[in-house]
DNA sequence: CGCACTGGGTCA
DNA sequence: TGACCCAGTGCG
């Protein structure tokens, strides 16, 4: 069946809620690791907008299936990144950089099985926002329409390859090769935020989220970790989780980030974390709130990107006036226990907590 | 000892 | 079965 997904949330006409989702029912759901050729064609494309599907790529290729992957490259212009490539060229992905004046600007992607051909046509490129937190408008075009429309994505590609189109194939073994130049560096933990990234999310915590909080120190409730849950379409609101875990067998993806405990008065280092083979937590070390008490089921908790690797978080208690407030922004359900988050500006949550005024000057 | 891991639960 | 929810174990 056709699918149309206008996300995050907005609307659609099946059952998958976003581009996500299709892909999850293109290469997962619909799909045998091995059969036949995913492709991925983007104009952008970072690390976080494949870490969903990194698992799936492998354990596909090594099965025999093959991963083609169109990106954009280009050495003014940040399109596609360092790590994204190499994970994907790891995996034994094909990925070809498309470097032109005029951008290579087209989202699609798919699989040719032996049960034929399917497509998404979307606006979402590969990248953490593109996958979840932009508004993106995505079609998925199953088997019966793509043969009724003669698409093939063999021909497709192949046109694409005979273009006189600067083409390039980075080589994996080889740092040297020019074409890694055409690629920018997303760990650069210096790089300036584009302004939508100077975000606040907003989340209501629920009992999961502040047991080990509340807890009594030696008590078996004080023993784990202390996480926030957070919802996984939140990947693009961090930086890429390009640590892979070192102990388990189950792949993580996760990124350490500088955290200012407000309420703590204290700056520490902790990790986020995607669960892709366990069961997608998406999770936000909080270790320092551990035996605190200072947050509790239906408080609200404020997170704010400040730069690329440093957040703040602030703590809301359930009945203040700065929670009701806040909870206003705290729009998508997620989860079954009426967790709920959302986003605002960093400059509308600095005046709604009175760091700054109406005219955007700071408070002291 | 804290936290990276584990592996269930639960509802749509 | 996807995606949060939950409660630990045991490693370093």
């Amino acid at each position: 069946m056709n699918e149309l997904t206008l996300h995050p949330n907005v609307y659609q006409t099946g059952a998958s809620k976003g581009l996500v989702g299709l892909l999850e029912r293109l290469w997962v759901r619909e799909h045998t690791p091995g059969e036949g050729t995913i492709y991925i064609i983007s104009g952008f494309a970072n690390y976080n907008g494949g870490v969903r599907f990194y698992d799936v790529f492998r354990r596909h290729i090594d099965n025999g299936g093959r991963v083609v992957a169109f990106l954009g490259g280009s050495t003014s212009q940040r399109l596609s990144s360092k790590q994204v490539v190499r994970e994907l060229l790891q995996s034994g992905a094909e990925v070809n950089l498309i470097n032109r004046k005029r951008l290579m600007h087209a989202k699609s992607y798919g699989v040719c099985t032996g049960d034929g051909e399917k497509l998404i046509v979307t606006s979402g490129n590969f990248t953490g926002p593109g996958m979840s937190q932009n508004v993106e408008l995505s079609v998925l075009l199953d088997s019966a329409t793509a043969g009724e429309m003669d698409f093939s994505w063999e021909g497709m590609t192949q046109a694409m390859l005979g273009q006189r189109w600067d083409i390039h194939r980075p080589d994996i073994a080889n740092p040297d090769d020019p074409a890694w130049q055409l690629l920018y560096d997303e760990e650069d933990r210096g790089l300036v935020l584009d302004e939508s990234d100077e975000a606040t999310m907003v989340v209501r915590l629920g009992h999961a989220d502040t047991a080990r909080i509340m807890a009594i120190p030696g008590t078996s409730a004080y023993k784990g970790s202390q996480y926030f849950w957070l919802s996984k379409d939140a990947f693009g609101f961090f930086p890429p989780l390009t640590i892979l875990n070192r102990r388990g067998y189950k792949s993580t993806y996760s990124t350490m980030i500088t955290m200012n405990f407000v309420d703590l008065g204290r700056e520490e280092e902790v990790r986020v974390t995607f669960e892709a083979d366990n069961n997608l937590d998406f999770r936000l070390g909080t270790g320092p709130l551990r035996g605190t008490q200072l947050a509790q089921d239906g408080d609200i908790a404020a997170i704010t990107r400040r730069r690329e690797g440093s957040y703040e978080l602030r703590i809301y208690r359930d009945g203040t006036p700065l929670h009701t407030a806040l909870t206003r922004y705290a729009i998508s359900f997620i989860g079954h226990r009426g967790k709920m988050y959302g986003y605002l500006s960093n400059s509308e949550f600095d005046e709604v907590i009175g760091l700054r005024n109406a005219r955007g000057a700071r408070i002291h």
